[in-house]
DNA sequence: CCGTCGTATCGACAGATGTCAATGGGTGAT
DNA sequence: ATCACCCATTGACATCTGTCGATACGACGG
């Protein structure tokens, strides 16, 4: 997967007009925020330094593949990334790509 | 007085899971800028101090109604306010709330 | 009181999105 | 090898969303 090369994208949001461009990633990132299931995903995951998949199920109160869905959402917008340990795929959570997001509306 | 903390209704997404109802109320607040041409359009008002609606149409290259719904969709989640001054109505955004949606990425 | 102008709302439509049951693909234990 | 378990993918479905034309509302200027 492509890595750490779009971090900075887009600047702020607030201090100039945005170019098409920079819109439509930034759009992308917040949209992987804009469901409750993942934003509570993204912060059970947050809250501790690794989980694995097995155990969203269960809080979140979705079934395997809706999980394993907003696993990759999060994933491809860069705010998660999942390790392959045995049978468990173990997420954490990139605070790069998060604080970039923050530093859009800065 | 310590900054305006009130207004963040959530606390940070990142510091312990979030309670379904905080968790639906950011999920709104982001979802307001998950779309490329309100990302811009939020950018636009924000750079100048006040905007009125008919000097988004052209830079954003949507229709009016179109133009109309994004301002209402970012009005709604509290970003920008707009006032009805003699035929035209004027944008500005919410600089506190665009901080509480920073603040809840911290 | 009319026209005009700026804006909001309505109706319609195509495309995106969240959800789950069913299925498939690996991994480890028996 | 066989089984149990974890996870990803597929297919299907209902709902949501962005878009625009048409229309309606409201404020000004004649």
């Amino acid at each position: 997967m492509p890595k750490t090369r779009t971090i900075g994208c887009c600047g702020s949001v607030l201090a100039e007009p945005l170019a098409e461009r920079d819109a439509a990633t930034l759009a992308a990132s917040f949209a992987a925020l804009s469901d409750p299931v993942r934003l509570r995903l993204l912060s059970i995951i947050a809250s501790t330094d690794e989980v694995c998949s097995c155990d969203l199920e269960a809080p979140l109160k979705r079934s395997q593949p809706t999980i394993s869905h907003h696993t990759k959402a999060l994933a491809e917008a860069g705010l998660i990334v999942g390790e392959k340990r045995g049978k468990w795929t173990w997420w954490r959570v990139v605070p790069e790509r998060v604080a970039a997001l923050r530093d859009a509306l800065a």
